[in-house]
Formats: structure tokens, C-alpha cells, sequence
DNA sequence: TTTGTTATTCGCATGACTTGCAAATTAGAT
DNA sequence: ATCTAATTTGCAAGTCATGCGAATAACAAA
């Protein structure tokens, strides 16, 4: 995603408004590597605009995302998320606590898929599973203090 | 996933109860390569067995997943996707129509993560994005004929 | 600075997908 | 044939995301 500054310019020359809320949107997005929901995005936003609406990050956030600021990332189970990172890379996620990390990947050019010869690829996405360290020490503690997320932040994935 | 047989076996030694919904719901998983979503089996289902009821055909389906007879695919989007195929696979999925295919890949055993030491990684899920030879065709011919899908079945993907 | 046009915001309603729950039913053991 | 616990069902409820219309605000032009 490019800098709030750029963002705002190109708004301009595509003849959209340049508003206090997209404005914020752009800081809170830019350089964040946090993968951040809607929600997560909207409380983050309340905090320095109250009374801005869930509606108007969700708008903002598909803007960016048909500008090709910003990629939507579904990994299963909850909501969507949201990178701006624009780089070629890919995704590691924590089965335990859920938690996304931006990786680089050596040897994606490599990949062959077998006998589709009908489709036309354009893209690749890999993603990694596995248990982040904080989670591997919780599990090595803890057999009975169940270190459960709230449902809507568990990791359900899939493959 | 093991055929219906060897299910019921798996099932009943498990301690649960061999109900004519789930030999069903097994028939209809078994070898299936379509990656239906549970609505879709439902309609299948209650073609062959009127009354079936949705809430069934979830409850089937999670359970198989947790005996890890079949995985959950979530590309982002609508529903959650289920697949029977065991084999070490992987998915292309057609961003116009949405249809997802199984896929060997060559490869994948040589993707090297840069700078996550701190991850314990357990599987590797490659998912290859591009349109298929039918929507190929669309695309070629009408300009105007939108061949739009419905928004429950449009592809939305990320990467 | 004032005015006008048009995009944007907001908030509620709605929709798609999935699960919780409790009553009625049924599989499988005795 | 009987009993008990697992299942099925249908509806309510929950989560995530979008449609829509009225109110508002950005930006250009006067």
C-alpha cells in the first residue's frame, strides 16, 4: 500500500473525496502487519475518531482493495483480513492463537502443478501452518489452564 | 475419506450410531472431487432422502473432519468448502467461476520460509488462482454477455 | 466566501452462512 | 420388548458483510 500522501493523491485523480475517515484509514493501514479485520480495524479507528462507522472501513477497506492497495486474505474461519503489504510473499498462521505472519518464500517459482493443463494460472498463494512459539510454550505449561480463544478468534483452518 | 463401509466400522467403534442420514451423507462424500459446500450436499441429499435436514449435513460433515476424514477449504468468499481427498494435494481454484480442482504438485517440499524460526510449521497448502478453459472461452467471446455469476457463487479471491 | 453538485458517511435493515438449543425420535445394547 | 443415550430436526440466534436512503461534507466554481 503506498503512504497516506500518496493515497491521497491518488483519490484525487480518480475523483474521489479525500475524507477525515479515509484519511485515518490510510494511517492505520499503512505498514500494518498486523492482518487486522474489519473489526479490529474499526475499534482501532474509534479510538481516534469516535463515531466512526463499521460501514465506512469496510468501504474503504474494498476501495483499497479494488485499487490494488491492499489483498483481502481468507485463511478459513473467521473474517476476511487485510494486508497491505504488496510484496511478493506469502503467509504463516498460528493453528493456536490464529495470529498471521508475512513470509518470504524460496522455490515458489518452482512449483509444478500436475496435469491442468486447462487452466491459465496467475497467481500462487502458499500458506504455512503451524504453532507460533508463544502458543508452544503455553501448550508445554499448561494442561489444564485451556488457553481457548473466544470463538470468533480461534483458528479453525483448513488446508 | 474411507469408504462407507469402512466408516460405518470407524463410526460404530467410536460409540456412535449408524443413522441412515450419515451412511447417506458418506455415499455421497465418497470420492467426491466436486468440493461441494454443506447447502450443495444438502440439495443432493435430500434428493435421495426427503427431510434431511440441513443442520444434519453440517453436523456430519464437522464430525467427519474431526475423525480427519475430509478438510475444510476456505478460498475466501462464500461457504466453507469440504474435501474428501486424503492424498498430499493441493487446489486451483478458477477466479470466474469459482470452481476448485485438486492438484498435484511438484515441489512444494523444496518452499523454504525466510525468518520464522520462532514457528513450529506443520503443513503447506499451495493454492493456484487462474481462470479455467470454459470461462477462457466466455471471456473470449462476449464482451457483452456478462456471464455473471450469482454472489453466493462469485469468486472472491485473495491471496 | 458563498453556493451548488456529488461523493461519502452513517446506521439500520437485510442477507449469507453456521451453530446453539431443546424436544422428539431412533439406534443399538440388554 | 425395553431402555438409554446418541441423533435428528427446526427454529432461534450469532457472525460477518453488504444494500439502501437520508443526512452530511468535500471540492469546484462563481
Amino acid at each position: 500500500m503506498q503512504t497516506p500522501t500518496e493515497l491521497a493523491a491518488a483519490y484525487r485523480s480518480q475523483g474521489r473525496k479525500l475524507t477525515p475517515q479515509r484519511q485515518l484509514l490510510f494511517q492505520l493501514m499503512h505498514g500494518n502487519d498486523k492482518h487486522p479485520t474489519a473489526e479490529a480495524l474499526f475499534a482501532e479507528a474509534s479510538a481516534q475518531m469516535p463515531g466512526i462507522s463499521l460501514r465506512t472501513v469496510y468501504q474503504t477497506l474494498n476501495e483499497l482493495a479494488e485499487m490494488g492497495e491492499l489483498q483481502f486474505i481468507d485463511i478459513g474461519g473467521g473474517a476476511t483480513r487485510f494486508d497491505p503489504n504488496l510484496d511478493d510473499h506469502h503467509h504463516v498462521v498460528c493453528v493456536d492463537c490464529g495470529q498471521i505472519r508475512d513470509v518470504h518464500v524460496n522455490g515458489t517459482a518452482a512449483l509444478k502443478p500436475v496435469g491442468i493443463e486447462d487452466f491459465t494460472i496467475n497467481e500462487v498463494g502458499v500458506v504455512f501452518q503451524g504453532v507460533c512459539s508463544t502458543c508452544e510454550k503455553s501448550r508445554a505449561k499448561s494442561h489444564k489452564t485451556a488457553h481457548a480463544k473466544s470463538p470468533a478468534q480461534q483458528a479453525k483452518i483448513s488446508k
